[in-house]
DNA sequence: AGTATATGTCAGTGTTGTTGACATTCCAAG
DNA sequence: CTTGGAATGTCAACAACACTGACATATACT
């Protein structure tokens, strides 16, 4: 570990890549990319009134819509009095509609009313954008081990979260 | 578009990866891969009374070593009354020191005590734990893309710092 | 001497997250 | 039918971290 090295040379197979040197580079390079991949809608965010979080609950909303609360809530991994507050805006301003469940009358499934999908394709567009032109650069080889080492740098519950909402893909 | 393709079909060659769900999918992954990259260490510090714009100075003060307040604050990307808050109190309680530089007395050099050395190194041993795992999981050839991908996904400025610190390696 | 740069600091504000406490509504088990 | 618990919503307080704007200081360059 002195010389930088964790793992190398073993059982015949070439492990260079995953020397301390290679894995520093992995996690500044997810830090640079990561502000990359929020540049876009937070500029467009800044305008409004929005933030971030806004932007994670009208996606995800947009993503599977009549969620509940409590649904919406496990895949944003925040409490519902810091998720609450942002509905609530979003739902003053018009732009989700809370409708109360009918099977359960206790639970509030969410959908985006179309001046959200407005707001919504806005911010998606924006961020697709550099989506497509990153998946473009590098090619279809390289994205294919994008998304395997993201996946496998996800906790359990996330990984569990996202897989769900890959495998219901429109 | 409405078909949820934005490009397929097109020159011969197969752009089906570059779909607006394939795309969305990847936006998601970001999305719940930086979670879980950020999550060993978010837990180290929460013991603390540091956060993560704590990790994020140390981390770099550690890898460029000697680095002025101004360097810091492009790699980083905030203001100068944001990072000085941070650096203040990582100063005042000893884990990192300040000297006047010696061609331009204007520049404050920023360096790790020993303190601040054993901080760097439970917070980045995490990271890195999880990092390995991911990359082992993956295999060199899924590491490759990953890092093509997230550099495709940068803007301008921070693949220049990213690359000038990656180039600087050990 | 005058301008520009590097840094630090103070005051105010906004977004997002946290805990803790409590009310309401409603399903379900006893 | 009553009671316990689950789902949701609300209020209050607080902390981390970002922002803007203004200003001070020391130093460097021209």
């Amino acid at each position: 570990m002195a010389d930088g090295r964790t793992a190398s040379a073993q059982s015949g197979e070439n492990l260079l890549f995953l020397t301390d040197e290679q894995l520093r580079q992995g996690i500044e390079a997810m830090f640079f990319a990561y502000r990359g991949f929020t540049a876009d809608p937070d500029r467009i965010l800044s305008d409004l009134a929005y933030g971030r979080a806004h932007h994670r609950a009208v996606h995800f909303i947009n993503r599977a819509p009549g969620t509940t609360v409590n649904n919406l809530l496990n895949i944003l991994g925040v409490t519902k009095q810091s998720l609450n507050r942002v509905l609530r805006t979003l739902i003053e301003d018009g732009l989700v509609e809370s409708k109360v469940g009918k099977v359960d009358k206790r639970e509030r499934h969410l959908f985006l009313t179309e001046e959200g999908q407005a707001l919504e394709q806005k911010l998606s567009n924006a961020q697709r954008a550099r989506m497509r032109m990153a998946f473009r650069d590098a090619g279809p080889e390289a994205v294919a081990g994008f998304r395997t080492v993201l996946e496998a740098m996800m906790d359990g519950d996330m990984r569990f979260a996202y897989t769900r909402l890959r495998d219901s893909g429109t």
